[in-house]
RNA sequence: CGCGGAGUAGAGCAGUUGGUAGCUCGUCGGGCUCAUAACCCGGAGGUCGCAGGUUCAAGUCCUGUCUCCGCAACCA
């Protein structure tokens, strides 16, 4: 008999830049949701990957001087790349896709086939607005002021040959599909889709290029390539082997599967994506989740503000597990959450930490302490329950019940809350039985000390279960410091008041979630954002002074525009370039300076710079020298570094700086 | 009238189908000492942006209004 089949992907990612806390958000709640249905015994495929292609990465690709392919390949594959990053973040998917990948390409070329044989594609004009120096096409609605968004400039009219998918002809069973299955959620971005796309009629859909050539080629037309949407929203089909010979999911029923998304792209998941499948006739995805956006001080973070969040720099400070747990506990899947360092900590701190930590350390201390690691046969019933006795395992006993309902709804931190209710209600457990006061006689209370701990061991190992999705790491140490086999951590036994042998060896291990120190580790960060941003620069600055200049004192310095009338390297040294130079008094003026390294001197003949010419005359190597040549210094990758301030060449020898 | 979201205790947030307003942190007081100065109990603090309306009953539905934010063809 088949087990059941659940297929869950992520978005593919755009690599023209390192990925941030947004991005490990939506894959590290796609991984638990997928680590959730594997503890359900369900046989899973999680997908995730990158989408390569368009002219965004071309350009960079140009300006880092490299192909677009390497300069995927890097931040993909190179130190701290996206594959790094999943790596470190313990995601668990089965297969990444590249769309460079060969067999999604060749994939790609058949729908896009497929799509036109069967009439859905057809070649028309696109109609925008061209900016020539760019080479680039917009839209209305793209341009600033009416002009170009990237430079700036006017724009015209034009027209180029493109294909377009007839997405106006799905408008009815995508409408359909949105207001009447639960296919979108939650249930308000329905709303959003249907208000502002379907009802306002749906146009064709522009799917092929032919300003940037960094895409997959359509193999009928040459100088086409394939637009962004049918070449991503593929990936999830062709990962499969949808028109491929790379794999053989997609015929054994893995499709549909679920599509778990950021809000930005709903659209596309919702639209296009599924007209795209009917006009293919092939099943819609089970589902599409618009989960929400982690914000940075009540706004999107974004590379232009620089306040992208590293998750390297806080799995590496906090652990990765505490990481997961607080992205999925802290913001309601589906919702914006307001990101903060301080928040993280005090989730670390207050769930983590004193909660569910100090709960199993307190636990399985006891359990050393009075019996030496071994509870005794027999520990697991009590003839005459207490009241708090029967509330701790009813709640623990049910909680699977409830977590399944949370976890079925896509609403991981509702079912983390129930989690820590458990958790709370069996701290308070230890204090209503006082085991420290039953320890003092043994002899007249071994054995209902004993079985009070067991309830205790029972409910961390019920919680324990239920939080492996979201902890994996973590939960291994918590079930070996209780003493739960594998047979002992089964979805099964989540349920089963009693999983655990009443003999079960326990032993008190590592803190498992050391408490966090927030301002030693405030200041750990910061430091740690200080040094990630110099190393991706490579550029040091010197730090800026601290000591005031009166204005009178900083008056006294005469900065003059000058020209260089000669330039030559000074006779047996190695920095020196002696400088003759026009200060607009008529009468020349000689200056050295140590800038040989970084200029030749017959590259500096005729440029106009900046010198502050009432220094004391002073000599240098037999040579007298009136003043000093001003440049900017920084260091790069340890390296000083030296630049000329040079200055329009419009400006009169001799003008004053002021 | 482009579309959507948000406005709930000092801060940050929950509040499916309308029925006594909850959580975390902070704060005040108490208990306990097994434990990661952690745990447990209790108190103070909110007329749920504002104004109307429907209802026996509204944070929750309707209307209007103010403020903030996001989106408006490729940023999760």
């Amino acid at each position: 008999m088949d087990k059941k089949k659940f297929y869950i992907t992520t978005p593919i990612y755009y690599p023209s830049d390192k990925l941030h806390i947004g991005h490990t958000y939506c894959t590290v709640a796609t991984d638990v949701l997928a680590r959730y249905h594997r503890l359900l015994g369900e046989d899973v495929m999680f997908l995730t990957g990158t989408d390569e292609h368009g002219q965004k990465i071309e350009d960079k690709a140009r300006e880092a001087g490299v192909s677009p392919k390497e300069f995927v390949d890097r931040i993909v594959e190179g130190p701290r790349g996206v594959l790094d990053l999943w790596k470190l973040m313990n995601i668990s998917n089965d297969r990444f896709i590249r769309t460079t990948d060969s067999y999604h390409v060749q994939s790609v070329q058949r729908i896009f086939r497929k799509l036109y044989d069967n009439g859905d594609i057809y070649k028309g004009t696109y109609k925008g607005k061209y900016c020539k120096p760019c080479e680039s096409f917009w839209t209305e609605s793209q341009l600033v002021d009416g002009k170009c968004p990237d430079c700036g400039r006017e724009v015209q009219d034009a027209e180029e040959e493109a294909y377009f998918f007839r997405l106006s002809r799905y408008a009815d069973r995508v409408r359909d599909l949105l207001e009447n299955t639960d296919f979108l959620e939650p249930r308000s971005r329905v709303h959003e889709m249907v208000r502002n796309f379907i009802d306002p009629g749906l146009e064709d859909l522009c799917v092929s290029r032919t300003s940037f050539s960094w895409g997959v080629p359509v193999d009928f037309d040459p100088g086409h390539v394939v637009y962004v949407w049918v070449d991503a929203l593929s990936n999830y089909i062709t990962a499969l082997g949808y028109e491929n010979d790379s794999y053989h999911d997609y015929e054994q029923g893995w499709w549909p599967g679920v599509n778990i998304v950021g809000k930005e792209i709903v659209r596309f998941h919702s639209i296009i994506w599924p007209a795209m499948l009917m006009s293919l006739g092939e099943p819609v995805p089970k589902k599409c989740f618009g989960h929400g956006w982690l914000l940075l001080d009540g706004g999107k973070m974004s590379k232009s503000k620089g306040n992208v969040v590293d998750p390297y720099i806080l799995a590496e400070h906090f652990g990765v597990d505490a990481l997961r747990f607080f992205l999925m506990r802290t913001f309601p899947f589906g919702s914006d959450g307001n990101f903060s360092n301080e928040l993280l900590i005090q989730t670390i701190n207050t769930d983590l930490a004193n909660d569910l930590g100090n709960l199993v350390s307190r636990t399985t201390a006891m359990v050393g302490k009075y019996f030496g690691g071994t509870l005794p046969a027999g520990c697991g019933t009590w003839e005459a329950p207490a009241s708090f006795d029967a509330e701790l395992k009813e709640l623990a006993s049910s909680l699977r019940g409830r977590y399944e309902a949370e976890m079925e709804r896509f609403a991981p931190h509702k079912a983390l809350e129930e989690i820590f209710k458990v958790i709370q209600r069996a701290n308070k457990y230890i204090d209503e039985n006082t085991p420290w006061t039953l320890a003092k006689d043994m002899e007249a209370n071994g054995p209902r000390l004993a079985h009070v701990l067991y309830n205790l061991l029972e409910s961390a190992r019920i919680c324990g279960i239920l939080l492996t999705p979201f902890m994996p790491q973590s939960m291994e140490k918590l079930f070996a410091q209780i003493g739960a086999d594998a047979g002992a951590q089964t979805w099964e036994t989540a349920a089963r008041w009693g999983g655990l042998p009443e003999a079960a060896a326990v032993s008190k291990g590592e803190n498992l979630f050391p408490r966090v120190d927030m301002e030693k580790a405030m200041a750990g960060l910061e430091a740690a954002v200080e040094a990630a941003r110099q190393a991706e620069s490579g550029v040091e600055l010197e730090p800026q002074l601290e000591e005031k200049v009166d204005f009178d004192t900083f008056c006294k310095s005469d900065f003059r525009v000058v020209k260089v009338k000669a330039c030559e390297a000074v006779k047996k040294s190695e920095k020196l370039l002696k400088f003759i130079l026009d200060d607009g008094t008529g009468v020349d003026r000689q200056i050295l300076s140590g800038i040989h390294k970084w200029y030749e001197p017959e590259d500096l003949i005729g440029k106009t710079l900046v010198a502050i010419v009432n220094l004391p005359p002073r000599k240098m190597m037999g040579h007298e020298s009136n003043g000093m040549l001003i440049s900017a210094v920084h260091k790069e990758k340890g390296e000083e570094a030296l630049h000329l301030l040079m200055v329009d060449d419009a400006i009169p020898a001799g003008a004053k700086l002021c």
